[in-house]
This record gives structure tokens, sequence and C-alpha cells, in this order.
DNA sequence: TCTGTCTCCTGAGAGC
DNA sequence: TGCTCTCAGGAGACAG
């Protein structure tokens, strides 16, 4: 599931591959749940246009064209954005990496979840847009336009500080994890880094906001820090679907803490790890570590 | 205005 | 073996 570092490692590693190629072809799908700009608009949009730079806004990218047009892509829970020239077991089915011995999970063919797919002028590898459970949003933006989606964003989770959250959390009832995962407040943290950022500042996912004191907020941000830079630094999370647009997996799972890690010891103290539910998302803490 | 719930979607895995 | 059910989760819509 791609949080702020999946995003931010997609942006980085399309760059050198997207930037200054000129859009000759675009395919889609039928009209369905990710485009928020019709296939047909998108279509227009797109083509004959040159990608002038990717930036990104929480877990959004954006594609900035020559048109002063903006390409808003966000992955959702499955999205993945990579190079035609990439092979991966994650663009396989479970029963395909489980059979196919990998000499013959060859090139991957696009399939009816490839829902955009850019061709070039250049003749280079084509950019596939892929997203099995459709809840990625694909839209364009026109000149000088801000979607309601973007303007809502809180703080980038990269610049996130202890008197942001503290303020943020004086005037809210809901639990500290449902506070992070608020894009409105910071923006870029999903379920896997909330959980790794409240274990490391020692804060329990169902904690009431308001209960948060100064010192904790201030620790709760430098975690935030902490494991948003480590995870972009090992290439992400590959827990299920996400893989780099050059068809690398990240490695940041292998240093969970807590998240998916119910009833195995905790890494510090050895106790077992829990889960519970908090704002109707999995919460996995430490009942030793975190208070 | 804030909070909680429902909804969208589909593959994986558990249970029978 | 095959069917059914539950679960996972980002974010918008809606109700209270």
């Amino acid at each position: 599931m791609p949080e702020l570092p999946e995003v931010e490692v997609t942006r980085r590693c399309l760059t050198p591959v997207l930037v200054g190629r000129t859009i000759a072809s675009v395919k889609t799908t039928a009209p369905s749940y990710v485009f928020v700009t019709a296939p047909l608009g998108l279509r227009k949009g797109l083509m004959g246009r040159r990608v002038l730079r990717i930036d990104r806004l929480g877990k959004y990218l954006l594609l900035r064209l020559d048109d002063e047009k903006t390409f808003v892509i966000h992955l959702g829970m499955t999205g993945q954005l990579f190079s035609s020239s990439v092979t991966s077991p994650r663009l396989l089915s479970s029963t395909a990496r489980a059979t196919l011995p990998p000499e013959d999970q060859t090139r991957f063919e696009p399939d009816s979840h490839t829902h955009v797919i850019l061709g070039f002028e250049d003749s280079g590898s084509d950019i596939y847009f892929r997203d099995v459970r459709k809840f990625g949003k694909l839209f364009l933006l026109p000149k000088g336009g801000i979607h309601a989606r973007l303007e809502r964003l809180g703080i980038d989770a990269l610049k996130v500080t202890g008197p942001h959250l503290y303020k943020a959390s004086r005037k809210r009832k809901v639990a500290i994890k449902a506070l992070l995962l608020d894009q409105a407040v910071v923006s870029g943290i999903g379920n896997i880094y909330a959980d790794e950022a409240l274990f490391l500042a020692g804060v329990r996912p169902g904690r009431g906001s308001s209960r948060l004191t100064r010192a904790e907020s201030e620790r709760l941000s430098e975690a935030v820090l902490s494991v948003l830079h480590r995870s972009i630094e090992t290439g992400g999370s590959s827990i299920s679907d996400y893989v780099a647009p050059n068809g690398q997996d990240g490695a940041y799972q292998d240093e969970r803490h807590v998240y998916a890690r119910k009833g195995e010891p905790c890494k510090v103290c050895g106790a077992v790890i829990v889960r519970r539910v908090v704002a109707q998302r999995s919460a996995h803490y430490c009942p030793t570590c975190q208070s």
C-alpha cells in the first residue's frame, strides 16, 4: 500500500525516465472508479504533451505538463506505476508467482487492471498505471486549477514538527492514530508508518489525541521523520503489491517493529505485539513499550 | 464542525 | 476440490 515513501521513491525513479519525453499515445480502460477525469478527457489532455517535471504532494504524484496542466496520480492501495521494460513477480497473481519458475516470470503484459498506458514519441519504454482494486485516482488539473482533493491536504509529513502535532491534537477528540491518518492534518502518512512512528515514540495508537503532551508531540514528529526517511532510503515497503517503477522491491518491511507483526515478539522488549482496531483500521503496538 | 460509518474494489486466505 | 465468507485499506459521502 503506497504511502509517502513509496510515492516519493516512485517520483525519484520516474523522473529520469519520464521528464523531457513527449506523450504520443494514451490507452485507457473503460470509465471506472479510478478515472476522476473521464478516460476520453484524459486521453485528449495528455496526447502530445511533454512532461516537464514530477512533484509530490502527500501521496499524490503531480506530472507537470508543457501546457501548464497537471496530470495527478494517486496510487490508492494497489496502484503500480512502472516502465514496460521491467519484470517483477509482484506484477503477477499469487498463483503465477507460486507456480511459475523465475525464468518464466517474464516481461509484464498489460492486463485488465492496466488502466493507462502512455507511449512516447521516442519509441522508448511505455509507462503503465495498474491498479487491481481501483482505489487509485487519476485526474487532469487545468492550468492554474486547484482540485479540492489537493487543497485540503495538510502539512507534508516530511515537514511535520512537534508544535504542529501538539496544536492539531488540542482540538480533537479522536485517537492519535486517527489524527496521524487524517490527511488534512499531516499528508502522506498511512497505516504502516502511523503504527511504526507511534511505536518509536512510545505512544499507543488508541490514546486520545488531546492527551498527547508537548514532549510526546516532539517525539512523535521525530519518529515520523525517522521512519519516513529510513523507508525512502530503503526503497519503501513491499508488503503486498508495491513495486518501484524500475521493478525493484522496497526493503523497509524487513525493519518493521509492529505493523502486521501481531503475535510476534517485540524486537525491543520481547512482549507480544497486539492488534486492535482504531479508527476502523488495524493498529499494531507493543503493550510494554507504548503507553 | 466534528466524528463515526458506509461505500467503492478485488485478490488472498480461512473455513466448511 | 470447490464454494462462500471475511479481510485488507485510502478517502469521499453522508448521517447524527
